[in-house]
DNA sequence: AATTAAATTTAGACAAATCTAAAAATAATT
DNA sequence: AATTATTTTTAGATTTGTCTAAATTTAATT
């Protein structure tokens, strides 16, 4: 009884959207993350209730239960394993590898991805510095903070970012801020939350929006 | 303008069952082929055609248009070069690759099939013996006969076969008779097509059903 | 040539996933 | 508390691909 790819888009957006205070995530997020209808959502959201994939009230919201859990938390090992075949067999660049392991994440094989893990020798973190999931599910947390939240002369090394989009990969490609370069704050304008910092010796600025999409671990 | 992955599956069907008299597929082969209705099958030939993938007359038949057949070769393009990767660089058997390429066949990303080619370094044919087209679609043809015909004291390698079920494959693996395998005919019986043969020094039965599915280059 | 058989197409229905527009429930304002 | 605004659900229609059963065309037999 395997779940259509879409079944697992809507479990894959619910984990990603979970992270809100009580842990209900509302029908309007859901579409507003799958780009989709309101009332598609709810459909979907019946569907998986009854399929015991998550709990949902009608007008309150959706949670994971444990096996919705399993099956989102497996389909993110998935892409996120692909993601660095891409990049680190295949010589792609990290900003053109989520499209294709949107894809590729919804292959059915586990003997395949257990495989591909050996081979890639079980990376703990993906291109863009999110955490790989293991076969149980469980995977490594670091200390980290916004690029936006640092002050004047703090420094840190970029381990990630909080966005996929092609368009905002290669800006950041352009300006030299990819995971591991060191970075060094020089002024966080309070106010219109401009900053300027340093990468390779080099200054540049960022707007505050930017900034907040890139991870730091501080130094 | 993309197709879904079911027509992608007719176009593909099409194209395998193309080697009759007048090249003209029937309704019927490929309701089989596909395991789906006659029915079904008109349906979706119409589609095609109207998309000018196919030449299709009612109750004549089908046969693939130059786009028809330029699609339908990148596919088999793609399932071959996924099998080579799924066995050379992974590690899995001949025997449990072919239902996972159904599935990567289909992913789309011509930047991703000519990056993995070039990983696999451009290989010529796949773990079964079949010919990889290459990006223009040119696939390169070897003479060979089918284990059936051979006759007493003939000697070959076998370098194919023509059947992907994973019990036909697994059945031939446990015999010893794998691409590369030298063979010598001893019996071919002309009534019943029972066969002996030799294959590292050991002898083995096979009947004629099964060694019609095997490719062999003569010696 | 007429009849029977086989292959193919058409007709009509269905499941999955989607949409727009209208109705209902909840939340925010006055 | 009553009104307005927002969110969510329902109703009904649409697209894609499928099915069975009936009608039609083509092929094979007598
Ligand atoms: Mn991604
Ligand atoms: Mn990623
Ligand atoms: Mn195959
Ligand atoms: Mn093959």
């Amino acid at each position: 009884m395997g779940l259509s790819y879409v079944e697992e888009n809507y479990l894959k957006a619910i984990l990603k959207l979970s992270g809100v205070p009580d842990g209900l995530v509302s029908t309007n997020a859901i579409a507003a993350q799958l780009s989709t209808s309101a009332a598609s959502v709810t459909d979907m959201l019946k569907k998986l209730s009854d399929k015991d994939l998550i709990a949902y009230q009608r007008y309150k919201g959706a949670s994971l239960t444990n096996a919705g859990q399993r099956i989102a938390t497996h389909l993110v090992r998935k892409h996120r394993l692909w993601e660095v075949f891409l990049v680190q067999t295949l010589g792609m660049t990290w900003d053109e590898v989520h499209d294709i392991a949107e894809q590729l994440e919804h292959i059915q094989s586990d003997s395949l991805i257990d495989r591909l893990d050996t081979f890639l020798e079980y990376p703990k973190f993906d291109p863009h510095g999110d955490p790989i999931p293991n076969a149980e599910g469980k995977y490594s947390v670091r200390a980290q903070v916004p690029l936006s939240k640092l002050t004047e002369g703090q420094q840190g090394i970029v381990i990630g970012v909080r966005e996929d989009e092609t368009a905002f990969l290669k800006h950041l490609s352009e300006k030299g801020l990819t995971p591991g370069k060191m970075i060094r704050m020089l002024t966080n304008d309070a106010y219109d939350h401009t900053i300027r910092l340093v990468v390779d010796d080099k200054e540049l600025n960022l707007s505050g929006q930017v900034a907040s999409n890139i991870m730091i671990k501080l130094k």
